[in-house]
DNA sequence: CATTGATCATGT
DNA sequence: ACATGATCAATG
């Protein structure tokens, strides 16, 4: 096994020396095998750069790299680097949540500082050939921790009021509320409109694609559109 | 059941 | 073409 990196810098040139390679051959390494594709698997790619990068896998730390303040994420991009899916950060609570605030929250302590791990994600592309990208880490600029908080607290004010039911995924500019559970039937504890406890589908705060690829254009100095 | 890791698959 | 709602696996 792969010890935790002691530092930031040599978190990132352990994730720099992963550009390039396939997940055929970094999975090869470290004896693994790499599946034909994700549909029984979605979280094999994720797992694969924690153990390439000496995360704690499996572990319940609020963040992979915990000493450093840093979150792992891989991100499945196309071939003009832009993110095919959006990106799951962490449960929202339902219950409990009188007297939270932004700056208290999981959500914030996740995103503080994230390593972006890019990958090839599409799907003409065989998933053992798929390649990983250069690394980044990064931390919400003051806009972009403004506009965060202003979808997380437009979220929260629906589960507050026991309006749950009426948040889609449609809700948030950058922060979306969406279903994170083995399948529909899936249940927690939440509050109901008159402050009554409920049964629920559980849900979890995604970042939507736009936010991502913004992170990643600017980053990269690629285009940050197109036509 | 909750948390970790996310992508699938269908509707619009 | 893309986002939403649904789903998969492993592990406390």
């Amino acid at each position: 096994m792969i010890q935790p990196p002691t530092t930031e810098a040599q978190l990132l040139d352990r994730a720099c020396s992963l550009a390039g390679f396939s997940l055929k051959e970094l999975a090869n390494e470290h004896h693994l095998i790499c599946p034909l594709n994700l549909k029984k698997n979605k979280g094999w790619v994720g797992m694969l750069l924690e153990t390439c990068l000496g995360a704690s896998a499996g572990s319940k730390a609020e963040q992979d790299f915990q000493n450093l303040g840093i979150e792992l994420k891989s991100i499945p991009i196309n071939h003009a680097g832009k993110p095919l899916e959006t990106t799951f950060v962490c449960v929202a609570p339902l219950t409990g949540v009188q007297g939270l605030t932004w700056e208290n929250s999981h959500i914030r302590n996740k995103i503080s500082r994230v390593l972006w791990i890019p990958v090839e994600g599409e799907k003409e592309i065989p998933l053992c050939e798929r390649r990983v990208g250069m690394p980044m880490i990064w931390q919400p600029s003051e806009e972009e921790e403004r506009q965060l908080k202003a979808d997380w607290e437009e979220l929260m004010e629906f589960i507050v009021l026991g309006k749950i039911h009426d948040i889609t995924a449609k809700h948030g500019q950058y922060l979306q509320l969406r279903p994170k559970a083995a399948n529909s039937k899936a249940k927690t504890e939440a509050y109901g409109k008159n402050g009554e406890p409920i049964k629920t589908l559980p849900r979890g705060f995604y970042l939507r694609t736009q936010f991502t690829g913004q992170i990643l254009a600017r980053h990269f100095s690629l285009p940050s559109s197109t036509t």
